[in-house]
RNA sequence: GCGCCCUUCGUCUAGCGGUCUAGGACGCCGCCCUUUCACGGCGGAAACACGGGUUCGAUUCCCGUAGGGCGCGCCA
C-alpha cells in the first residue's frame, strides 16, 4: 500500500473559516490515522486578493485547532515557471492551444450561451485555427483542448460516481494572457507534484474536478483519489453568514472555545461513528474514516458546539484549566485587567476554587467570569439581585452570623457548614435563607460555586471583611 | 438559464431490504439530587419531504415532483 499524502490547500483571502479548519482537520486525521503524511500549500496565485496577513492567521488557526501539517509550506504562487513548463509540454502535445478571444468576443458567447441554454461558455473559435488568423495585438490565453464527445468521471468518495457530459465543459483556461497560470492549472500541477494521493476538500470544488480530470488526463498523470465533503450551512440553512459562526478560528478562541472541543464538534459534523459523540484526538485518529462521511451538507449549531465546550471544561484538570485560561485572557475582553489582577495568592485561590468553577462554566469567558469574586475589590459591588437578597431581616441575621464565623477555627468547608447548620437549626432559619444573603455578601451575586467552598477559598478574615463591608454599606444606606 | 449534488426528530446523526412500535447526542419539558446556579441521575414530547414504481416486504433500491445547496471568470 502507497503512503498516504494528503494536503489542505486553502487560498489566502481571508482567515481560516469553520469550513476550511474542518478540511483541514478531515485530512490531517485521515492521514495521521494511516500513518500519511499531510501537506499544506497556500494557494496564492491571485496575487491581488492574497494578503500576509491571511497567510500568518491560516496558520496560526491550523495550530491552535492543534492541526499539524508535516514539511514545509508550500506557496503557489512560487511555482510559476513549473506551471508554465507544464503549459509548454501540454502545448506541443497538441493538447492546448492559444486563444485570442477578446473581452468582447467572450461577452457575447456567455450571453448567447446563456439565451440559448447552453451549458458551454466559450465555443472553442480557436481551437483549430491558426494564430495567424489573429486581429491585433492580442496577447493570447492558452486554453486547454478538452474532449469535445465522451463523458469525463470521478469516483468521489463521498459522493460517489458522478458523470459530466464532455459536451458541456468548454475548452478552460491554463494560463492567462500576461503568462501567469490559473489555478486549476496550477493545482493539478501542484498535486501531482507534491506526490498527493488523496484531495478531500468541500463539496464546493466538485465541478473543479471535472475539470482537473481532463488536465490529468491530457497529461497522463494518474487522479488521486477524490473526496468531497458538504459544505457547512448557517442554522438556517443557508450559506454560513458571521452571524451564524463563519469566523476566523481566533474567533472562537476569543469566545472561550477549547481546541479539543472544537475538534470534537468539528469532527462530527458531517462525519460519524455509530452513536459515539465524544472523541479523544487518538480516538479520531484511530476512527475516522472517508466512507463515513455524510453527504447532505450540516448545519453549525453554536450550543452543541458549548455544550461539548462545557463537557471538554469539565474534563480538564484545575492546572491545565488555570493554564488555557491565562494563556486566552489576553485574547477577551476584559481579560487583560483580569490577568493584572491575578496574583500569586490570588492565582492559588482560583485553583482552589476551580473544582465548582468549571463545572458551571461552558466557555473560558464564563470561567473567567466566575473567578471575578476572587479577585474583585473591597467592598464588593453587588449587583441587583444581590443587592436585593440583603433586606433588613439578610442583614440582622449576617451581623449574627459573622459573631459566630469569628469564633470559628476549623475554616475549612465542612467546618463552616457544620457552624453554620446548626446556627440555622439553633434560630430556626432555612438553610437557604442564609446561605443566599451569605453568598451576595461574599460574591456580589446570587450565584456561585457551594457557598461553604467559597468561603473556605476566600478564608476567614477575607470572608469576616467581606461580610462586615456590606454590613456596614448597607447600614450608611438605611 | 445550464451543470452537478443533497433531503431521517428543531439541530448533528445511527440506519447500508425484514432486527424500526426508527437508536444516540445537543436543545426543550417534567421529576430526583440540592444553600443558589450548575453538574449528575431518571423520564417525556419530537423525524424517515411528497408521489409513483421494484419487491412477499421499503427509512433503506429506481424514477419523478417539491425544497435546499454548490458551480458556471484570464477568482481561488
Amino acid at each position: 500500500m502507497t503512503e498516504v499524502v494528503a494536503r489542505f490547500a486553502p487560498s489566502p483571502t481571508g482567515f481560516l473559516h469553520i469550513g476550511g479548519a474542518r478540511t483541514a482537520l478531515f485530512n490531517w486525521l485521515y492521514a495521521r490515522g494511516r500513518e500519511g503524511k499531510m501537506l499544506l500549500r497556500i494557494e496564492d496565485t491571485d496575487r491581488e486578493r492574497s494578503t500576509e496577513a491571511a497567510i500568518a492567521a491560516i496558520l496560526d488557526g491550523l495550530t491552535w485547532l492543534g492541526v499539524h501539517w508535516d514539511g514545509d509550506v508550500v506557496y503557489q504562487s512560487r511555482r510559476s515557471d513549473r506551471h508554465r513548463e507544464v503549459v509548454e509540454q501540454l502545448l506541443s502535445a497538441g493538447h492546448a492551444y492559444p486563444c485570442y478571444a477578446t473581452p468582447e468576443e467572450l461577452a457575447e458567447m456567455r450571453e448567447a450561451a446563456r439565451r440559448e441554454g447552453r451549458a458551454k461558455l466559450y465555443d472553442g473559435r480557436w481551437r483549430d485555427r491558426d494564430p495567424a488568423e489573429r486581429v491585433g495585438g492580442i496577447k493570447p490565453v492558452i486554453r486547454l483542448k478538452a474532449p469535445l464527445t465522451g463523458e469525463t468521471t470521478i469516483d468521489d468518495q463521498v459522493q460517489g460516481r458522478i458523470v459530466w457530459q464532455n459536451e458541456n465543459l468548454d475548452d478552460l483556461v491554463l494560463l492567462r494572457s500576461d503568462g501567469t497560470p490559473t489555478y486549476r492549472l496550477a493545482v493539478v500541477v501542484d498535486d501531482h507534484d507534491m506526490g498527493i494521493t488523496h484531495i478531500i476538500r468541500g463539496h464546493d470544488h466538485l465541478t473543479n474536478a471535472a475539470r482537473q480530470v481532463q488536465i490529468y488526463q491530457a497529461l497522463g498523470w494518474s487522479v488521486p483519489v477524490m473526496a468531497h465533503i458538504p459544505l457547512i450551512h448557517g442554522p438556517d440553512g443557508s450559506k454560513l453568514s458571521k452571524r451564524h459562526g463563519a469566523l476566523g478560528v481566533d474567533a472562537y478562541r476569543a469566545m472561550g472555545y477549547l481546541p479539543a472541543a472544537m475538534r470534537n464538534y468539528l469532527v462530527r459534523l458531517g462525519w460519524s461513528h455509530g452513536d459515539q459523540e465524544v472523541f479523544s484526538t487518538d480516538e479520531m485518529i484511530a476512527a475516522f474514516d472517508l466512507t463515513h462521511i455524510g453527504r447532505s451538507p450540516a448545519r453549525f449549531d453554536f450550543t452543541k458546539l458549548e455544550s461539548l465546550n462545557g463537557h471538554y471544561i469539565r474534563q480538564t484538570s484545575d492546572a491545565d484549566l488555570l493554564a488555557d485560561l491565562e494563556r486566552v485572557l489576553p485574547h477577551i475582553a476584559g481579560g487583560a485587567e483580569l490577568m493584572a489582577r491575578l496574583t500569586p495568592e490570588r492565582r492559588n485561590q482560583v485553583l482552589a476554587a476551580m473544582p465548582g468553577l468549571k463545572e458551571r462554566a461552558k466557555t473560558l469567558v464564563e470561567l473567567a467570569d466566575g473567578m471575578r469574586f476572587i479577585v474583585a475589590d473591597r467592598p464588593l459591588r453587588l449587583d441587583q439581585k444581590a443587592q436585593a437578597l440583603l433586606n433588613a431581616n439578610a442583614r440582622r441575621l449576617l451581623r449574627e452570623l459573622s459573631e459566630e464565623l469569628a469564633k470559628l477555627d476549623a475554616w475549612t468547608a465542612t467546618g463552616t457548614e457544620d457552624s453554620i447548620r446548626q446556627f440555622a437549626q439553633r434560630t430556626g432559619v432555612r438553610l437557604g435563607n442564609i446561605a443566599q444573603p451569605l453568598r451576595a455578601a461574599l460574591t456580589g451575586r446570587t450565584t456561585s460555586p457551594p457557598i461553604f467552598d467559597v468561603m473556605a477559598v476566600l478564608g476567614k478574615s477575607e470572608t469576616l471583611g467581606r461580610i462586615n463591608d456590606q454590613l456596614a454599606l448597607t447600614a450608611v444606606n438605611s
